[in-house]
DNA sequence: TGAACATATGAATAAATGTTCATATGTTAA
DNA sequence: TTAACATATGAACATTTATTCATATGTTCA
């Protein structure tokens, strides 16, 4: 153990590149359709399509934000077929945007 | 109580204006000078000028985000003298952001 | 009141981003 | 292999957004 004081009240700034990396996630979250996806397919996996069809949207914006999703490993991939199922990658996911609901909702 | 089957794999999507909101606060977060700006003020309670110094960025650039954290209920503001002092709003920011930093990090 | 300082703000510009259309890729079943 | 279907992707376009410059607003002190 280092002879170092801690403070559970200091946040010591990272790095930048993870500090960038950082706004990059939130950024991903930063978008209403990206979230509208996130809650449709939090308790199931879906297709593309039903998530299109659930939201009311066209197939490529759907796949568009979806790579995002991937790109960022918040969606799980599941291919079955024709058909490709996605699903939320894990509860972190999840628990991200209830801490922004409480903040939204307060 | 009602007589309904809860599950807490369950989450129900919320109104479109919600998730609206709530897009619009993560996109907040998705910007490292904003967030460099969080990490700046989260111990201490920073003036503008300070603050674009520690970041090593113009007052403009600065203010003009601070408006956008103002707006989102992100920081508080206090005057003193010349002075305008900002700091975070409340531990939900610091836990919003942390919860990024461990996904991030991971 | 006027000078000096701190902060905020409007306009302009460049860069990033979401959606759409058209089409490519990949899979299944006949 | 071909037709039909599901998904991915590139290009184009419109919109949003971050930064900068110039300047306005607000505060203190002489």
């Amino acid at each position: 153990m280092e002879n170092k004081i801690t403070n559970s009240q200091h946040t010591e700034m990272p790095d930048l590149e993870v500090l960038f990396d950082l706004a990059d996630l939130f950024k991903v979250f930063g978008d209403s359709t990206r979230i509208r996806i996130m809650f449709t397919i939090s308790d199931n996996e879906m297709s593309v399509l039903s998530i299109a069809e659930a939201l009311n949207m066209e197939q490529s914006t759907i796949s568009h934000q979806l790579r995002v999703l991937r790109q960022n490993k918040l969606v799980r991939v599941r291919r079955e077929g024709k058909q490709i199922y996605y699903s939320l990658d894990d509860d972190h996911v999840k628990k991200i945007i209830e801490m922004g609901l409480d903040h939204v909702l307060e």
